[in-house]
DNA sequence: ATATTCTGTTCAGGTTGATGTAAGGTTGGG
DNA sequence: CCCAACCTTACATCAACCTGAACAGAATAT
């Protein structure tokens, strides 16, 4: 599972990560809240854990933002105040739990596997850009409700960009997902898979970054 | 039994989820028709709770078009407005219950419960697929009416590629099922399997996906 | 016990459509 | 206006796939 952490205490910060870690997910952990944002813009996580009190900015903002734009990843929020009203407000804005400060170790890693195995029986993600739905998962792709099928290597490439969605992703980056790490090219395969995919998927499905890459946009 | 669940309010679907969860189910949540629409083509749900208003578009339209096109599943409708026309709508269109909100999740539990009560008397849910009629847990197919039988073998391919339909089954997917984990296998034998079922069931009943496995469509 | 049918597996030869390449057109920044 | 980057189309190639046939072993009938 991977998990993103925000958490401005280094102390505390990194003790979650490590026991995060060792109860084997992968963890991303930032101090600030932009940079927490901007990780998320390009990657789908399985949970996020969230400290309230951050030094640029209300943790409770992010959340709010998250579910604004329909973001259903599941938030743990750690608060240092047991206030009710904040409790409250987090359950409302769409958390999914709380711990409050301090708390043991392995009641965090408890909460977290009862997470995790909520979220064990849930459907693949599916990500939905315009009127495009893709499924990873099972390879599916809706174009306004008409399903549409993709070839092999159309799917490394969409693969490729839709998990770093909204962020820019490199023609090389995209060669290493076509072709085994090594095997050079020698032709425009790139571009002629993105047009493929633009025949498909629709003009605007896929925008040019000139000179950097390709991009596909976070909802 | 698996619930799917279609709701855009975060705070009540993550109840309801949860709450579906405690008592034994499985739940798919979708906050958007579309995405739920196309769960249901590769996924037999055994009960539907649908919201009447989501962002994308009118939860009625989604049971009209289930009734089309003979979806028997079970609907429970969930409503803020406890009109009497809209009540009169949903259950000519084929709703099987109500909730009106709020609701008493005890009270979503104790219809539910009946759904899967009556449900459970059910025969075994058959799938139909142009003119093939499939009931998985009888080993049975009929053709155009008339029956036909499958080797064991044909019937671990047919189950495999059913139990996902609508999505990309691979090949090795297909080989897990047929062969014990682990044992190797130096042939085409899939191919001549799904060669032998498409023989048996229509030319058209199972589609490739070069370099990437099979599929039978839903519906 | 023997014959017969059924089933699973492999192989070979034919078919097909995904793929990489190149050529020519288009776009946008400087 | 120019050039480089990018787009789009067409096409030959070849790996992936299809399918009929052969055959051995299992299951069933005689």
């Amino acid at each position: 599972m991977r998990v993103l952490l925000i958490e401005d205490d280094h102390v505390l910060g990194a003790a979650v990560r490590d026991h995060v870690l060792s109860i084997g997910h992968s963890v991303d952990w930032y101090q600030r809240l932009d940079e927490a944002r901007l990780s998320l813009q390009t990657i789908t996580y399985e949970l996020v854990l969230l400290d309230l009190n951050l030094p640029d900015g209300r943790g409770m903002d992010l959340l709010h933002s998250l579910r604004a734009s329909d973001n259903p990843v599941p938030v743990i929020i750690i608060t240092a105040q047991d206030q009710i009203t904040i409790r409250i407000e987090g359950l409302e804005s769409g958390a999914d739990d709380y711990l409050v400060k301090p708390f043991d170790l392995a009641e965090l890693g408890a909460r977290l596997n009862a997470v995790a195995r909520r979220y064990a029986g849930q459907p693949n993600p599916q990500i939905t850009m315009g009127n495009v739905i893709v499924d990873l998962g099972r390879k599916i792709v809706s174009v306004s409700g008409k399903s549409c099928s993709l070839t092999s290597r159309e799917w490394a490439v969409l693969d490729r960009l839709l998990r770093h969605r909204g962020a820019i992703v490199s023609k090389t980056d995209i060669e290493d997902a076509l072709y085994a790490f090594g095997s050079e090219i020698e032709s425009n395969a790139v571009e002629v898979y993105v047009s493929r995919l633009r025949k498909k998927l629709g003009r605007n499905s896929i925008t040019t970054a000139r000179g950097l890459g390709y991009r596909i946009d976070a909802q």
